[in-house]
DNA sequence: AGGCCTATATATAAGGT
DNA sequence: TACCTTATATATAGGCC
């Protein structure tokens, strides 16, 4: 790389920093959309501002990429059962429970109902649930997708 | 050389598609790394290849940015697939829809019926449709959580 | 602020090896 | 296949409105 004046690093100036990160963002953003048409990829880009504004993009949409990647294997951010010191899974909410709850939640409209009450470890165990439910959903997608694709492994 | 107007447009060619997408991922994290250096931000980039390898950077870290988002309110960005292809997001699913799906495949205890006969779009409709599901469940985790508790010590 | 301009810096499509 | 090269396309810092 062309080595010389605009190293990356923090901008002091306020004025110019703030320009700059309009300007940044906007190309950030556009690549990113580019990047997923040419290649019809899932791909996202979320950007936070200090002002705390978020500015995002994502295709299919900035949700459908941000669960994939949190059902990733490797992803850390998990909210699974494997925190808690020496606490044990105890027995939490059952499948059957948890499928019931966001079941009847669907039905008055309110997710809000499917974890009233419940203790974290339910909790988890209701995100658990709604993992698989979107795994399943991904895994149609990718079936799908198949039918007319690409380079894959 | 480089013909005139790189259209952004999917790349039919399986090898030069491929080529191009390492490179446009490698610069595309690079931006994004640089943006976030640059204005000391939080901000992240997820992609996946049709493979199904994911790639991703974040600062601080992908899933603190991921988190981030999750937490907000409702932000959803779109990518209107105006730009390449002038498809229209056509009827896809509605969420009433979705809900009804979901729900459905919750009491047959089969999952694949929820997407059974669904197009791409719309099975992304459902993917975001159980993101939402998924955000209050977080939410509602969050306060749990402040109310002093020990899920992720 | 938010555009527009222009000189550089960067990214990258083809082609070669 | 992956890594170079090189010509060209894009992005963007800094001005100037």
């Amino acid at each position: 790389m062309v080595r010389t004046s605009v190293e990356i690093r923090y901008i002091e100036d306020n004025s110019k920093r703030h320009t700059s990160f309009t300007k940044r963002r906007q190309g950030l953003i556009k690549k990113t959309k580019d990047f997923a048409v040419k290649f019809n990829a899932d791909a996202a880009t979320i950007v936070f501002s200090k002002a705390g504004n978020v500015f995002a993009l994502g295709h299919p949409s900035v949700d459908s990429v941000v669960s994939r990647y949190l059902a990733e294997p490797s992803s850390e951010s998990e909210l699974a059962a494997s925190s808690g010191g020496g606490v044990e899974p105890a027995a939490a909410l059952t499948e059957e429970e948890a499928g019931k709850r966001i079941s009847a939640a669907l039905e008055v409209g309110s997710w809000d109902s499917a974890v009233e009450g419940l203790g974290l470890l339910e909790i988890e165990e209701l995100m658990a649930e709604i993992m698989k439910i979107r795994r399943v959903v991904a895994a149609r997608a990718a079936e799908v997708e198949a039918r007319g694709n690409d380079w894959k492994s």
